[in-house]
DNA sequence: GATCCACGGGAATACACGGATG
DNA sequence: CATCCGTGTATTCCCGTGGATC
């Protein structure tokens, strides 16, 4: 018996609820392959990336826009599409003719969250260069950057490297990340993904989606995710409204709203399911992108602080020795971790009003990012 | 032995308040 | 009255350590 057939066979004797289909269609830190509304963006991109078509390596260029506006759906998608088309199979035998317009390149997709340091940027291009294993620890990071440039410089096919996520508060600035290529470019171009506008390379401006827009991606969102017609077209609008152009924040609601739904055993989405999960979701707060790549034990706290009750949420100490409690970390470790994740956005710190002790005034923690739909992605 | 980097401890500094000081 | 000071907290900052490779 093969694989997927067995696959099937669990999947149809597992109890599905009777509200969601596929959970990952839901997911809104899964990308699908073919964004919906982003067309204009798309041929724009398409344009700068033209020299590709005449098998020349495209300049270095910069993608920015708001958050949400579907900067990382559209470049993995783009990325992994030009890939199919033009880089060669890896593992099997060329059969094309030699200066064929097919197979001369490969693309290479880079999340800066999850490579957050020069020395897992060049780890994580090599990886997907090579068959070969790349080290993680042991090696200086200057011999990884040799072994990148020969590599580079020496395959056949050029290489354009997207690096999505840069500019943020953990992540490498676009600004000198041209020059950890240096002595590359004449086989690679890089293709850097942001929030902010960068001024040394040419540019590309993404804009927020609009209302309708939005309404079309919750669409096809439920329509692959959930039963037909779980999610009304008045809730749809309701959310595409309310997340102002901004499909993480959408989508995020939408997943919280799900969890809920099937955490009460309901088959359907009441609106009640969708404000308590649109409340779960901080206007201009951390994408969960964000706090989904976070250490782990830093994602460990922020679980804990969820579940606190309201006498623990009314310091950041008391929060911290109640985390504490329930790990094996020390105290002044979650004090300092919290501070860290106030500092960076992913918390907030509100100082409180009442206190009957003396001295400075403490404060309590809010989150700053889309609590329901954490909670249930933090178990994976 | 080298390397990366998540962790951990704790010192240093900032702040709020009330009372003392000029 | 304005400013300084002491005390108790809150917050920030710094740097060493150790696990897990290679």
């Amino acid at each position: 018996m093969d694989i997927g057939a067995r696959i099937e066979r669990r999947r149809a004797t597992t109890p599905v609820t009777n509200l969601v289909v596929e959970w990952s269609a839901l997911s809104p830190v899964i990308h699908v392959s073919n964004p919906v509304g982003r067309g204009s963006t798309l041929e724009q991109l398409l344009d700068a990336l033209d020299p590709l078509f005449d098998d020349r390596l495209p300049p270095n260029l910069h993608l920015y826009g708001p958050p949400g506006a579907g900067k990382s759906a559209l470049v993995s998608a783009l990325f992994s599409h030009l890939s199919d088309r033009l880089s060669p199979m890896r593992g099997t035998i060329q059969t094309t003719t030699r200066g064929g317009k097919e197979g001369n390149f490969h693309f290479v997709y880079i999340d800066a969250r999850r490579s957050s340091t020069v020395f897992r940027l060049y780890r994580s291009i090599l990886d997907a260069l090579t068959d070969e294993h790349v080290p993680e620890r042991g090696v200086g990071t200057q011999v990884l950057r040799q072994k990148l440039a020969t590599t580079v410089s020496q395959s056949d096919p050029d290489v354009v490297v997207a690096i999505d996520h840069v500019d943020e508060n953990e992540t490498l600035a676009s600004e000198g990340i041209l020059e950890l290529f240096d002595g590359m470019t004449e086989s690679l171009s890089v293709l850097t993904v942001g929030r902010k506008r960068s001024t040394a390379k040419p540019a590309l401006n993404i804009p927020a989606y609009n209302t309708h827009e939005l309404a079309d991606i919750i669409t096809e969102r439920a329509s692959q995710g959930l039963q037909q017609g779980v999610l009304e077209h008045a809730q749809v609008k309701t959310l595409a409204e309310w997340a102002d152009g901004d499909a993480h924040d959408a989508l995020a609601a939408l997943f919280g709203a799900v969890t809920v739904a099937v955490k009460a055993d309901s088959n359907q989405i009441h609106d009640r399911y969708l404000t308590t999960a649109m409340d779960a979701v901080p206007r201009n707060g951390v994408s969960l992108g964000i706090v989904l790549s976070l250490p782990e034990k830093r994602r460990c706290v922020l679980a804990k602080l969820l579940e606190l009750d309201a006498h623990a949420r009314t310091s950041v100490e008391t929060s911290a020795a109640a985390i504490a409690d329930e790990t094996n970390l020390s105290t002044g470790t979650v004090t300092r971790y919290l501070y860290e994740l106030a500092e960076t956005g992913v918390l907030e710190r509100v100082t409180t009003t009442n206190s009957e002790r003396s001295g400075r005034l403490p404060s309590k923690l809010e989150p700053r990012f889309p609590t329901l739909a954490f909670r249930a992605l933090y178990e994976e």
